[in-house]
DNA sequence: CTTCTTGTTACTGA
DNA sequence: ATCAGTAACAAGAA
């Protein structure tokens, strides 16, 4: 599940790799994850570069060169971004044959071709992630919708509070709330729950100042060590360059029901909150 | 065979 | 207006 962490990672990859590469051919190999007529798409992209690189929330956007157009990126759960250079088809590097991955695969749906030779493959195991050419317009209704970033210097425990102070509703679905902060996926909802000690059946309105205060400290404590760790990999997640994320045995608490919790021995639980399969330990969690 | 998984949107009903 | 819950999307794992 790419969520903030690793959406940053990949984003801060690709803007080495692929910035300022002229594109010279595009291979749509299943249509509907392009949500552009595919001819419109390739004649959008070909014969031009992306300039710059932005991360909003889980969203990527690709700014074309000389066009007031984006290539907007969405991975949703199981979408990654490859890149690799050459003529070279392993990426990996683990000696562990079930880690190599080669491509084109079967999850392969769009290539990249860059003129230097490089090639970026879009891989979706469950094909729900989306590619869009859009425009300034459109750019900027997204950006709008998304909440507030996370890690960005502006975002301040007392913004934090009031964000949080708003509104009355269920802590993990407020987390989970795009619209209020951006990039927050199940993964990290759990984590920082349990890191801030909050049960996730409580509701915003009836936190305290220091639940509100350990839970906004929790978030970016979490978001930025996973950033640093490069992401975590539970199942699909891989970085620019086809390798898994470092986080995942960092994790206390997410897929680690019905094990013991690392603080206090419990049986860790498990309910479907939000929507969402969520993770608790109901002795450290209040 | 069934059930579960996840991000987002759409929809229903309270 | 605000929020909770669920289905849908797809494919694979258990």
């Amino acid at each position: 599940m790419p969520e903030l962490p690793e959406v940053e990672t990949i984003v801060k990859d690709l803007r080495k790799k692929i910035v300022s590469q002229k594109i010279i051919d595009i291979d749509i190999r299943l249509k509907k994850i392009v949500k552009n007529k595919p001819d419109v798409f390739c004649r959008i992209l070909i014969n031009k570069s992306f300039q710059k690189i932005i991360r909003r929330g889980k969203y990527i956007f690709f700014q074309i060169k000389q066009e007031k157009k984006y290539l907007m990126i969405h991975l949703r759960m199981t979408g990654q971004l490859i890149y690799q250079k050459g003529d070279k088809i392993i990426a990996g590097g683990h000696s562990d044959r079930k880690n190599i991955l080669e491509f084109p695969n079967k999850q392969t749906h769009i290539i990249f071709y860059f003129k230097n030779g490089s090639r970026l493959f879009y891989n979706d195991q469950r094909q729900f992630g989306i590619l869009k050419i859009i425009n300034q317009e459109e750019f900027n209704l997204i950006d709008r919708k998304q909440g507030i970033e996370p890690l960005a210097d502006n975002f301040s425990l007392q913004k934090f509070k009031e964000l949080i102070s708003r509104k009355k509703k269920n802590i993990k679905a407020f987390l989970l709330d795009q619209s209020l902060i951006a990039g927050i996926g199940n993964i990290y909802a759990d984590e920082s729950l349990f890191k801030a000690g909050i049960s996730p059946f409580r509701k915003t309105s009836d936190l305290n100042e220091k639940e509100k205060t350990a839970l906004y400290k929790a978030v970016r404590y979490l978001l930025k060590k996973a950033l640093k760790y490069r992401g975590t990999t539970f199942n699909d997640y891989r970085d620019a360059y086809g390798r898994q994320g470092n986080f995942l045995n960092k994790l206390k608490i997410y897929g680690r029901d019905g094990k013991k919790c690392f603080r206090c021995g419990k049986e860790i639980k498990k309910v479907k909150l939000a929507g969402r399969g969520t993770r608790y330990c109901s002795y450290c969690q209040k």
